[in-house]
RNA sequence: GGGGGAUUUCCCGAGCGGCCAAAGGGGGCAGACUGUAAAUCUGUUGUCACUGACUUCGGUGGUCCGAAUCCACCAUCCCCCA
């Protein structure tokens, strides 16, 4: 089986600029491609990890990729799919942004030599003088088509700043850049790129009289039309400081049965027949696809030895075992404050499953805490700290768990 | 530059002087049912030393016994005209 056929059978294609043309180039490993991170946050997240994902299967094809971080176009701020202004960052937040970035995707992409680069677009971007770029490049687009594209149609309605709207044309001219500085011939990005990455073609073509490819990748919607990788409390890192491998396998393990099938064939690297054998899987069968699928990615993102912790310790929470890898939480003198007793709501609180005591409070009415599997009724209950020498489970709800234990 | 409108608790959105910690929906959390799923039903959702107290309705002052509600100024956003 051919990359491009592996890629169309795993569902990750959305749109491309020539089927034949992009198949004969990464099908022969003939192609540089580019794809864009914008280094809005210190740590990637489960939305990059499909982009990650294809610039390995590509390098692994024999593909070179380069991995352009948005230093410069960050300054600026992508529109595309947006209803409101981002917020500007300063240079120093960005340039750490796009060390962090670095560092974790070295985990994914081979940096060897003449594998593959890194660049960032900041090094080109922020000289460029205003009037030569109008000159040179500002010519080559219509202010027509821009406003035709989808990502500016929503921003119609609210406004969208003359900032923003120059987003498309720096996105324009990195791949103008590396076409000609690298040779880059492709581009790849979340479908909600495309017409941003149209325009740099078409600037190509333009100015160079040159082809070069797009190809965009299906975001990763769940049943509802969501973006998949957000949680309630903000998105799912691939930073195990900012999200736990433990709370990462969590996340998969707990997708829809609708998305579950989707989830594997897209983000894994587990063979295409493997997959296809799931496909009628039903009922508490589908749940072994949920383990599977968690496994599978927390291994890629945080390692072997993490996805075995994790999935250990899911199981024996689960399946009623004793000798899960618990998350501590350690209780200090100060925490035994009634007279020399601590009560639940606090220790809810500093465990961080609720905000407050209030909702503690409220957590431990419903019937929803446990201490060592005993049901606390009463929010006023007090521990010694010879109550928790050897440490007890605190448990809310079904999926909070925590060993509290006595300094 | 001129004119009009908006700003409410996580979000949307009611409220137009006391009965407002503020309707309704969404989301979240918990319980029941289950497969650590979905759907459904129930409860809950400002904070705290919790049968009570305290702090909220863009900001600052003011009117009033009493303000999310009235007045003044400021800020931000939107719309129309230029």
């Amino acid at each position: 089986m051919t990359i491009y056929d592996e890629l169309v059978a795993r569902g990750l294609i959305a749109q491309v600029t020539n089927e034949d043309e992009i198949k004969e180039m990464i099908n022969n490993g003939k192609a540089t491609f580019y794809i864009g991170f914008d280094p809005t946050a210190d740590s990637l997240h489960v939305g990059h990890f499909m982009a990650l994902c294809l610039m390995k299967r590509l390098q692994m094809a024999g593909n070179k990729p380069v991995v352009l971080i948005g230093g410069g176009t960050a300054m600026i701020g992508d529109p595309s799919g947006r209803t409101d202004m981002r917020s500007m960052m300063t240079r120093d937040t960005i340039q750490h942004n796009c060390d962090c970035f670095k560092k974790q995707m070295e985990r994914f992409i081979d940096f060897g030599e003449g594998k593959a680069i890194m660049v960032n677009n900041a090094d080109w971007l922020l000289d460029l003088n205003y009037v030569d770029v109008l000159r040179e490049v500002g010519a080559c687009f219509s202010v027509n088509n821009m406003l035709r594209a989808e990502c500016y149609k929503q921003r119609m309605e609210k406004g969208l700043s003359f900032l923003e709207f120059n987003y498309m044309i720096m996105q324009s001219y990195d791949f103008y850049y590396l076409y000609q500085k690298y040779g880059c011939n492709m581009q790849f990005g979340g479908n909600d790129q495309w017409s941003n990455m149209l325009g740099g073609t078409e600037l190509i073509r333009r100015k160079l009289g040159k082809d070069a490819h797009a190809m965009t990748i299906t975001l990763l919607l769940n049943s509802e039309g969501k973006k998949m990788g957000k949680t309630a409390s903000g998105a799912v890192w691939l930073d195990p400081n900012k999200t736990a491998p433990y709370d990462f396998y969590q996340y998969w393990r707990n997708v829809d049965d609708a998305d579950v099938l989707k989830c594997i064939r897209m983000l894994t690297f587990l063979p295409i027949e493997e997959i296809n054998a799931m496909d009628g899987w039903e009922g508490s069968k589908l749940n072994e696809a949920k383990d599977i699928l968690a496994y599978e990615l927390t291994s890629l993102v945080h390692g072997k030895e993490e996805a075995d912790k994790a999935r250990a310790s899911a199981r024996a929470l689960f399946g009623g075992g004793d000798d899960a890898e618990l998350p501590t939480l350690t209780l200090t003198a100060e925490d035994f404050y009634m007279d020399g007793r601590a009560d639940v709501p606090t220790m809810l609180v500093k465990a961080g499953f609720v905000k407050s005591k209030s909702e503690a409070r409220q957590a431990i009415q419903q019937g929803g805490v446990t201490l060592d599997g005993e049901k606390i009724t009463d929010p006023r209950t007090t521990f010694s700290p010879a109550d928790l020498a050897e440490g007890k489970m605190l448990r809310k709800g079904k999926k909070n768990f925590i060993k509290v234990i006595a300094e």
